[in-house]
DNA sequence: CTCGGTGCAAATGCTTTGCAATGTC
DNA sequence: GACATTGCAAAGCATTTGCACCGAG
């Protein structure tokens, strides 16, 4: 799904869901879109004010939810209190090494993933919706090794 | 680890951090250790509580997150706005499925999700610590089928 | 026109903290 | 005895909500 898809998925999911279309949403919309990497969400209302928009922090953290919901954006909770969100349009599906130390995110793509899963929910007769993967350590930075 | 070896490894690990071995703390230990299943930690202190003890909220919120550090309980957050805890002692590790319908948690052991886990770290140079392994979906409960 | 959406600020709910009294080491 | 710990209530923090005005359909 490209950005121009994600637009439109979003509109149809909206109003096929008795919404509104507001110029608030989809400036959220494309401000998730541009985003590069993990965020959370009052990183993208900051963002937001400082580049002259007037939508609320309510309408962020209520458009951040509309689009998870209709599977634009991910949702994480790698640390305590507060979530971090990706655009999942137009990227493959992939799950989160977190390394403690500096708080570097290191993603890999979850084929086997998904794989083990499907074997796991098969034995325990568990229809599966999605997953939430996450490998917690150190990395090789942090490590101070040179391989 | 068993009961016995938890309880010298919590006043070891304490001691040994410069901090105090109190009452307070020895009476959540023992909550947590003859607790089956998974808890908040406002059910243990409410539990607590009604069983007579004075202990308070904020010293429960201090002991679990010394147990979990000196890891004798493993911390989840398998939903919004609050944590679940569990004894690690005494149990073989796994993972959870959680239905997203009825809330309940399926366990699953998870060799093949450590050697899935050692793979994909020694492909990203990545030292794991420990991970977290969640799927939510739907039991077999809740989609009303026999089997 | 009709309702859902918006901004604001206040509220929420879990968790942490400040402080004076207490008790461990 | 020194100083970490306790209980209490108040503070913190991310997120949600109530309400009066606004605007999409």
């Amino acid at each position: 799904m490209n950005e121009q898809d994600a637009r439109k998925h979003f509109i149809k999911y909206t109003r096929s869901s008795g919404l509104r279309v507001t110029p608030e949403r989809l400036e959220v919309l494309d401000c998730v879109l541009a985003w590069e990497g993990h965020f959370e969400a009052d990183s993208l209302f900051l963002h937001l004010k400082t580049h002259g928009s007037k939508v609320s922090r309510a309408t962020v953290y209520n458009t951040l939810s509309l689009l998870h919901k209709c599977g634009i954006v991910s949702r994480y909770r790698f640390s305590e209190g507060y979530s971090q969100y990706e655009r999942t349009a137009g990227r493959p599906h992939h799950d989160h090494m977190i390394c403690t130390q500096c708080g570097k995110i290191i993603e890999f793509e979850n084929r086997r993933v998904v794989r083990l899963q499907d074997v796991l929910c098969t034995a325990q007769k568990f229809k599966p919706t999605y997953h939430s993967f996450q490998i917690f350590g150190v990395c090789q930075t942090c490590r101070g090794e040179k391989d």
